[in-house]
Parts: structure tokens; sequence; C-alpha cells
DNA sequence: GGAAACCATAGGGATAACCTAGGGTTGTGG
DNA sequence: CCACAACCCTAGGTTATCCCTATGGTTTCC
């Protein structure tokens, strides 16, 4: 089998026309380099140099040859520049999971950061649901993520809260709004709820649903959406009220319901964020790199969660 | 040192996702692909994938170098085709076909061009006549060939037209050389005709045929030989004239027919000299190599035919 | 919970890479 | 014409690499 070594060697012989000269230039004894030029001329089956008196002479093989070898080094080379280049972040991809209302948080500020500092790489946030990123963080698609907690089946994986926002009600109904939101009025509410194909997983959901149980009453929606944008559309028509976190309400409500305002519940509900790993991972550049930025940008709207305090 | 062998490996695993998968297709035992991974791991210095329950998962990084592996390999690939085709040139036989007095155009010269270009090789000049040539060429016994045309049964070849050359009445009484030959001339003279045993298919009586056939009068010939060098000697020597190639004239009649001299046809009458293989082949290095110093020779002597010119 | 799939590690044998030392051949200069 | 210098080749030994089998640790799936 022909090898990298061989072209190499080959190459310096060709253009010096001597062994001992290729061999000088490579930083190999002499009857290496003439080892190496055997072994490609016994691999292709043809003799590369004629051996005459003072060095060796390529034959038209040789010649036929050499254009190709250069190029295969060359992309030797290039493979090993863009390596290196993605190593460095000047390339490449980066990938990271984000699931649901994260997006609202850091979604387009993150990607921003990270093209900011690395103007040549790629970023994919990826993840629909906190069932999609986990499923992808499992079969390691992905490396790292930020997702809403309480989830399930966080077995295997690193959890590590890093902030906490509070659920509020959300409502176009002046009088909805005067106090603070418990569980009885709750549960007459009429609401909209967003993340509907994931209902059963959805974080905001579990908060309510046990604040409820907690007080013996069901949790009612009247429209079900998929996603937060429509839900406060329709708060602000007045069809329903909503509960949704904080960051999200003061971001979304001027923008999409003018005319709606929040109030917090009583008690004080909260969404929790987490960056997740698999367990005992070692995490890359990348991927330490995008926790720390969605981190940063989380936290700048939602309340942090310090690595030794628990809430 | 990054190898050619680690990227194979490193292909096949990115492909299958499984180092074990990658093994069985390379032959090699697990182990041994893991082992060249990971060899290729350190010399990059970044991980290429991450090894996850089952299988392993490519990094962004694997991503960014497997198109460069690729190419690497093709480029290994293109130079071991290269030499393979080069290496026929060093021990192989070149045949090529020939026929009728192309072989004084481009006969010896020929060889000498292709025995100083490639010294090792073998050189095969066949073909007696177009008839034999186009059989040969048929039968695969010769890839390409250089003949005169027009020929009988081009069914099934390609003919690729690149010089033409005029034909030429020789006679060693220079009375007859005093005007342009016309058909009624060319019908009363005595004529010495090459290429007995092929007359039939000979191009250049089938020129001098229609020739005379188009003013109504009939060929007649007083001598038959086989090899022209015969027809311009036996002209030298005063017994009929003839009507040769001009090519053929100016090379022969100075060294067998110093008395003898030539004037043009009128019309001007000419031979076609064309290179010829089957349809649709794809042609070996050593045809084309053939066919390029053949038609250099021939367009050195006579017209050339450019490739979009008809004439 | 156990079997199956898969990767990592360990250890050993074959091969290849590389070195130093010395011999043979071809130009070159006295 | 002879000696020297420049090269390449061969020989033999050491070290590193390649590749194997055997085995242990995880994860996945039934």
């Amino acid at each position: 089998m022909l090898s990298l070594h061989q072209l190499t060697c080959f190459l310096a012989t060709y253009e010096h026309g001597s062994l001992t000269a290729a061999a000088e230039e490579l930083g190999y004894a002499q009857p290496s380099v003439s080892e190496q030029i055997r072994g490609l001329e016994k691999s292709l089956g043809v003799p590369l140099f004629r051996r005459v008196g003072r060095g060796v002479v390529p034959t038209t093989v040789a010649d036929t040859l050499r254009p190709h070898a250069e190029r295969v080094l060359a992309a030797v080379d290039d493979a090993q520049r863009a390596v290196q280049s993605a190593k460095s972040f000047e390339t490449g991809t980066i990938r990271f999971g984000m699931f649901g209302t994260a997006r609202l948080y850091a979604g387009a500020g993150l990607v921003a950061d990270v093209l900011s500092r690395y103007p040549g790489v790629r970023v994919e946030l990826i993840g629909q649901n906190s069932t999609d990123v986990q499923e992808d963080l499992r079969r390691g698609r992905i490396e790292a993520a930020m997702i809403a907690v309480p989830t399930v089946g966080s077995e295997g994986l690193d959890v590590t809260p890093v902030a906490r926002d509070e659920l509020v009600y959300i409502s176009a109904d002046p009088t909805h709004l005067e106090s603070p939101v418990g569980a009885s009025r709750l549960a007459q509410a009429a609401l909209v709820m967003p993340e509907t194909t994931w209902r059963a997983d959805d974080s905001t959901r579990k908060v309510l649903r046990q604040m409820l149980l907690e007080t013996g009453r069901n949790p009612q929606t009247r429209i079900e959406v998929e996603d937060v944008e429509t839900a406060v559309e329709l708060v602000g028509m007045g069809y329903a009220d909503s509960v949704i976190p904080k960051g999200a309400a003061l971001q979304l409500l001027p923008r999409l319901a003018p005319k709606a305002g929040w109030v917090s519940m009583r008690p004080r509900q909260y969404d929790m964020f987490a960056v997740v790993h698999r367990a005992g991972a070692t995490l890359s550049p990348a991927a330490r790199l995008m926790i720390e930025l969605a981190t940063k940008r989380i936290q700048e709207i939602a309340d942090p969660i310090r690595p030794r305090g628990s809430g």
C-alpha cells in the first residue's frame, strides 16, 4: 500500500535529483529514503528513478507521478488546515441544543454573540422540544443543550440549573391582574396554552399541574396552540388568559399584546433553565463556549442560579 | 504524522457510525481501527468521534474533515491510476495502425519520436492496407490507426480527418509537366501505379477513377507494382508517369528519380489522411500519444485539417 | 435482569522504519 | 592514470508501528 511518507520522499528526491540531498532535506539517513523509494517503486510496479553514476534521474513514470503526488500532499495539507481552523473556531460548525422558551431568551442574541466572536463559524441551534433535545443528547447528535426543567427521564444526563424565571399570569382584562393569581382563580380561568404537541412534558404545564393538584383542583385549558407567540396574541385579543415565563412576557407582550398585562402567581411559581449534557462527558471548547454564552444571555433576563445555590 | 491509513479508517468509521462495522469493511479487527482513529485524533489534537453508548458519533470537526479526507484519497487514487497507465509506456508495447503512403510521412520519424520519449517501449506499426487496418481495428487488435480515406465500409468507426495532401502527376519527361494535367491527358498517359494488391480500395486510385469517370473516360495503367518506391523509380527511368501524393513525391523524387519532376492535376485532387478508431471507444494514453505524434508528423508535410474546418 | 452489541485496554508477534557501518561504481582533479 | 569524492546499495540491529486475540466495562434492547 502506498503511503504519504513514500510520496514525500519521492518528491524530495525528484526535486533534488539525489537521494542523499533528499534525505538531508527530510532529516533522515540516506538509506531510509532509498528504502522508501524502493517501496514505492515496488508497490507501483514501476521504476521511478534510473540510478546513473552520480545521482538519480526520474523516469517518465516519475514525471507522470509528480503532479499527482503534489496534489495528494496539498490535499493533506488542506485537510490539516481545515481541521486546525475548525478547532480554533475560525471555521466549522458549532452545534447546540436549545428547547422551547429558552430560544426567546437567548436565540438570536446567542447566535449573534457567537458570530461576533467567531465570524467564520456556522451555528446550529437545534431542538424543537425537550424530548427531541434529550434524544439528540443521548444519541450524541448534540453535545450539550440549554433546556427548561423539570423534564422527564434525565437519567444519564448531567443537569445544571443556571437560571429560574417566574411564571406570570397574563391577561387583557385589567380586573384579572389586580392581585396575584392563586390556585383557585387559575382553576377557573379560561387559558390558552402553548406547546400542544409536547403538553405532557412541557415544564410550565408541569408546574401549573402540580400547583393545582396540591389544592385538589383540575387544570383546564380553553385553547391549545403550538407556539408562545400565538398564545400571547390570543391573550391580547381577549380570548383567554395564559401563564408564561416572565421573561417571555416582558419580551412578547409589548409587541404582540400591547393592551395586556401580567401579574404574579401566588405562591410564586418558577420555570427552571438548565444546562444539560451526557453524564461524565468531557465537553469540547465549542460546547463550553455555547454554555457560557447562553448562560450569560439567560441570566440577563431571568434570575441567575449560582452553581452552589439551589434556588 | 497523519497517514492515509488513518484517513481510510476515519472515513469508514464516519460512514458506518461504528468502529466495528468499519473494521469489518476494511478487513481488520476492531481494536486496530480504534487505534488508527485514536492516532488520528492525537495527531490532529481534536476528538473526531464521541463515544456514545452504541456506536460513535462524528463531531463537527469530523464533519469538516470528511470532505478533505475524501479528496485526499481520491487524489491518491488518481495518482495510482495515472502511474498504471503510464507504466505501459515503460514496459509495454504500443501498437498503431498505419496504412499505405501514410508511412512515408510518419513511419520512421514517428517511431523515433516515440522511442525518444519512451525508450523502453516496443513499437509496432502494423497494416499493409486500409482493409487490413480496418479489420484489425474491428477485431480490437489495434486501437487506433492513421489511414488514407476515402475507404470502404467505415461503419462502426470514428474517422477524424487530420490532413490532406495534393495528388501530383510525376514524370521524367519535362514536356509532360508544362501544364496541369487534366482528365484527358491523364486518360492518355502511360501510368505506373502502386498498391496492386489493394487496387480496388486504394484511395489514390479511387480519386483518379472518379476524376476520369466524371469526364466519361476510362483509366488505364501500363504498369502495376506494389510499393510507391518502385513506381517512382520506374518513373525516374522514364518507363511511365504516375500520380502520387505530393508529400511522397517531394520525399521520393530527389532520392529515387532525380531527373523527374511533378505538376498539379486540373482540377487539383487530394488524398485525405484520417485518424480512425472504434466508434465510442475510450482511447488509452498510448493510443492518444501515437495519434498526437502521427498527426503532428503528417501535418508537417501535408495540409493540416483543423477539427472544425472541412477542407 | 440478562443477553447482545460495542468500544477500550492489555499483551504479544510480525512488520516496517530508521540508524550506523561498509562496499561498489562513477565522475573529477592532480 | 591514480586517488579522491560523491553517490547509491547492502547488511545488520534497534525501535516503533501495525495488527491480532482475549478480556473487561458500558449501553441498549428484549
